[in-house]
Order: structure tokens, then C-alpha cells, then sequence
DNA sequence: AGTGGGCCCTGTGCGC
DNA sequence: TGCGCACAGGGCCCAC
């Protein structure tokens, strides 16, 4: 999740992979120079910096027409910042579109493929843990599996997550801000995320944590029944 | 095709 | 207080 795109001038387009700790910083006076990892300059003597604890981050320059290019070219094996599928909050994901992914993949867990950037791109962890628990989804499911209203679903609930995610600014658990240094809102709204233990909003059933696809994964046992294996 | 592990890095929080 | 381990908004590569 978490990519940037820069429209410049020109036709290339500069995009920005935050990843883990990734944070782009524009007139942030309190700056940890230590996790700066590069910074652009303009001419009025302002710098956009890119601050990157773990230094997972990556930038890179492409094209901007490949990015608009849809299905055409998405091979696994390209630079994933040049082959990103679907907005989940553009005109293009629909229902029929999310019917039409999973028909191709029917045989991955739901979770792993929300998490496919090459499938649909921005989804991050905590807002597919969050959607699937919204859509009463568990994680664990073929997504061949999936019924009709349930896809429909989750279409809604992801993109409930990622509005909300938006409107309050982020999920700053620890090291996201924004650009102007402001952390976000999202961690106060998490409905299980990070939440093991504690009662389901909708039934009270505690959360459990679980591992699906090497990230950690929190869903409602009641809500979200677990797939036969 | 799909899954699981290691790895890339640095920091924090917890149990002992 | 100090140490060691698990875990963290992600993704790549490889073996099976």
C-alpha cells in the first residue's frame, strides 16, 4: 500500500513506494536528519525529503502513460511500481471488476490477493484486516469461494476502509505523518486491528490474531466464520 | 498457481 | 537497568 505518484512535467511521472516507515516531509522544521534519504530541492529554496526509517522505501521515475495502461503489460516479472492494478477508490473498480480479479484468481486466500498490488493497488495491512471484517470475511477464504452479495460486500467495505483511512488522516500506529508532519486519526478507529483479545464491535466475541499470508491478522471468529481446510 | 520462509533494515515494547 | 526476542502501515526471491 501507500504509493505516491508525481505527475511531471514532460510526460514522466515520479513514484514514490513509502513501505514501512517511508515519509515525505514538505516544511517540516523538526526533522530527524539521521532517516532523511533524499530530498528534492526547488527553486524558492523549499525541499520535499524523504525520510525512511527502515529504508525499505523506494522512488523511481517512469513513464506516466505506462501507469494509465490498464491490463495490458501487468506482468509478475516488471518493477511492481511500473505494473500497479486497480484504484480501489477510482470509477474502474466495480463490483463486476472485483468479480471478473477473483474469477482469475479464485484459488488465492482473499487476504493475500486485497494485498496483491499487481491485483489492486494501496491496499495495506490494517485496511484489509479492517475491510474483511466489515465485509464479515475471513481472511483464510479461496476467493473463488466468495458468494455474489459477498463480494458486493466487500467491495463496499474496502472502500469504507480506505475513505476513512483518508478522512482521518492515517493510521499513525507509530512513525506515519504526513507531509506537513501531522500525525493521523485512523489508529483511534481501528475496529480489530491490533485488537487480540478485545470484544468484536458487532457481536463481543473476542479477536483473535493469526498470520495470513506472513503478516499478522486479526479477524472476529463469530463475524467472520473460518473456511473448512 | 499458491504458500511459506528468509531477507532487506531500524526501532520499540515486553518479559525476564 | 539490561538483554533478548517478537513484532512493525511492505515486498522480493526462492524452495516446495
Amino acid at each position: 500500500g501507500k504509493f505516491v505518484v508525481f505527475d511531471l512535467d514532460g510526460g514522466d511521472a515520479l513514484v514514490v513506494s513509502l513501505r514501512m516507515t517511508g515519509k515525505l516531509l514538505y516544511g517540516v522544521d523538526d526533522v530527524d536528519e539521521r532517516h532523511v534519504r533524499g530530498q528534492i530541492l526547488f527553486d524558492d529554496g523549499t525541499a520535499l525529503r524523504f525520510s525512511d526509517t527502515r529504508k525499505f522505501g523506494r522512488m523511481a521515475i517512469v513513464d506516466a502513460a505506462a501507469l494509465e495502461r490498464r491490463t495490458a503489460l501487468r506482468r509478475p516479472k516488471m518493477p511492481l511500481h511500473s505494473s500497479l492494478g486497480q484504484e480501489p477508490l477510482a470509477r474502474g473498480f466495480t463490483v463486476a471488476w472485483l468479480r471478473a480479479l477473483i474469477g482469475r484468481r479464485p484459488r488465492v486466500a482473499i487476504k493475500v490477493l486485497l494485498l496483491d498490488q499487481r491485483a489492486i493497488a494501496g491496499i495495506g495491512n490494517i485496511y484489509a484486516i479492517e475491510a474483511l471484517w466489515r465485509a464479515r470475511i475471513h481472511p483464510l477464504r479461496r476467493a473463488g469461494s466468495l458468494r455474489a452479495d459477498e463480494i458486493e460486500r466487500l467491495h463496499e467495505a474496502i472502500r469504507w476502509a480506505l475513505r476513512k483511512g483518508i478522512r482521518l488522516g492515517g493510521a499513525s500506529r507509530r512513525d506515519y505523518v504526513d507531509a506537513r508532519g501531522n500525525e493521523g486519526r485512523m489508529q483511534r478507529e481501528f475496529q480489530v486491528y491490533g485488537r487480540a483479545g478485545e470484544p468484536c464491535p458487532r457481536c463481543g466475541r473476542p479477536i483473535v490474531r493469526t498470520v495470513v499470508g506472513g503478516r499478522g491478522t486479526f479477524h472476529c471468529p463469530r463475524c467472520q466464520r473460518a473456511p473448512r481446510l
